[in-house]
DNA sequence: CTGAAAGCGCTAACAC
DNA sequence: GTGTTAGCGCTTTCAG
């Protein structure tokens, strides 16, 4: 029924090393033979047998990515630029959701080590070292890690991302400027909230710590703290929000408040999902180039697969980007109006 | 470096085959046994070898997931229902964008069978027969295929989703109902018409073919129709799009038109994504159940898995709901007001 | 209850 | 150029 490679070498007379050799494309073989080698697996269907390459080759050609959920829209974009790479360099991907929960990635990072996976690609579940921190594997975190020189990772400049949305805030004439973190302790909130800080100093702003507030990643959360914010006595008129979900959250209560958006409040929101750029969200935001994180992630990734020994460690800093939409004041206008 | 099953027999003094029992709780094996061999596992940080075991048992506990596009928004939900519940019963899978691209789609299906998948599920890139077609491993298509009796597949009832949106139109009001189509032969389209032909015929509505259109999935095609559509003499009124990407680009060029929805356009969609439900939009649309789409064609994929000697095929059709927002009238609130 | 040995399908020395 | 053979790490008869 399946075919093996002694299938072949019986219907062609030649043996196993010689018919494998021929499927292989290795040297040393007349060209005479490996045609007819060639023409007898076409015709029986030959499949090679992966798992016994890899059991030989102690590889696979196969990488692990793991991530916290690819229904959030952040990385459909990601797993795509992780997938396309691989597959262009030969390789296949397992895809796994942690749904945040540390458990869960310990036990999918033991899957994965079973399946013996060539490399992993991963969104830690948490910002504290957790089970892979032991592993020898190569891997790449797709954010930096405290305390964590092991591993390669890549991430976007959250202190300069901070700082472009909060300067632009600024500079568009908003004053009391809200900052919606995410998780008090992440790296990336505490990152992006001194590129705010920064931003304050420089124009001479001064930091009103009510206006800093934190929480997850999602829709609600932005509601909810824009609940929280507005009920202040000196409410902001504007607000820097984690990502784009959060930024949405903000732009429903507001609009149900019935401000005006961006005349009455301003937004800016981190990521540049799909959903910013649509004619009826048209959200300022700070983009993150989520295509190309999955792919240099990706190519690093198999470069270290490749250079076993060298065993470097790379840190891919990427540059974040400022999108001005319909949500801020463009301060550019703004000047040219004042100017007239 | 790394630890076998061998090194773990020799610490122990015990044979290959026992401490392979012990491992996977096999019977025929003292209690004591068991925990000396568990403990010493343990104790070398054994990680069994999937490859190895994959290439006796002849199964891996792998499935492959091929669809067109993880970042086209319909995808998302159903690859993580695929995931979360293969992932239950055990299984790894890989993820496959083939683009649409039936050369992509076909190495992608050879890569996986080399990699010994258990089981596919598709969602094909064409509705001809392709590559996959005559291969014989357990494999559950996203829609129906024609001329397909050989696998099993799983797809939402078009024709009741098709009627469903053109009845509700009808009944909010709207005179001249549009229909944007996807591929014009695709089994989904023909039968999503088929629903708004037969809508139409109940309420004595007569068809007008130039207000059927067809394109593909993209939210520029649904923009590009409808300045074909209201360039027309007697432009429509409404319209019933292939899904809600579509629906969104229809949304775009009735707003630059000038028109306001729903009073004077009415739009519906198709798939119920997560973009539709946001305050901002508000698509009326016709809901598919995509995380149960993954999670029963997983299920229904493992089930044959396990029943090899079966080789039954299951159909499964999917029942779509009508969720009404605010790019159609609402028809109640319309009788109501009606009777006052 | 435990051990010996065969073999899954393939690659890679090493011979000839 | 080609063949022989060992062995990757594991499961599974078959003996005992």
């Amino acid at each position: 029924m399946i075919v093996t490679i002694k299938d072949i070498a019986k219907n062609t007379n030649f043996s196993y090393a010689t018919v494998s050799r021929a499927l292989n494309s290795k040297p040393g073989i007349s060209k005479k033979t490996r045609e007819i080698i060639l023409a007898e697996a076409e015709k029986m269907g030959y499949q090679p047998n992966g798992l016994a390459r890899g059991l030989v080759m102690k590889h696979t050609n196969t990488i692990g990515l793991v991530i916290p959920d690819i229904v959030n829209p952040f990385f459909p974009e990601i797993a795509r630029g992780v997938e396309d790479t691989a597959s262009k360099l030969g390789y296949n991907v397992f895809l796994c959701n942690t749904s945040w929960d540390v458990d869960k990635e310990s036990s999918y990072l033991k899957a994965l080590l079973e399946k013996r996976v060539d490399g992993i690609i991963i969104k830690p579940a948490c910002d504290r070292p957790c089970s892979y921190s032991n592993s020898n594997i190569p891997m790449v975190l797709l954010n930096k890690m405290p305390r964590e020189s092991k591993h390669s990772y890549i991430e976007i400049d959250n202190f300069k991302g901070g700082y472009l949305a909060t300067k632009h805030l600024i500079e568009a004439g908003y004053k009391r400027i809200a900052f919606l973190g995410g998780i008090e302790d992440s790296y990336s909130t505490i990152e992006r909230l001194e590129g705010y800080i920064h931003a304050f100093k420089q124009s001479n702003y001064k930091i009103d710590k009510s206006l800093i507030v934190y929480g997850d990643y999602n829709f609600k959360t932005g509601y909810a703290n824009m609940t929280k914010l507005m009920g202040l006595e000196n409410p902001p008129d504007a607000a820097f929000a984690v990502n784009d979900f959060n930024a949405l959250g903000v732009l429903q209560f507001v609009g149900e408040l019935g401000l005006s958006v961006p005349d009455e409040f301003g937004i800016v929101g981190f990521d540049n999902i799909q959903y910013a750029a649509f004619p009826q969200i048209q959200l300022t935001t700070i983009s993150q180039p989520k295509y190309e994180i999955g792919k240099y992630a990706t190519e690093a990734l198999i470069n270290q697969i490749n250079n076993k020994t060298a065993k470097f460690m790379q840190k891919i800093i990427l540059e974040p980007e400022l999108i001005v939409r319909k949500t801020t004041l463009n301060s550019k206008s703004v000047a040219k109006a004042t100017n007239q």
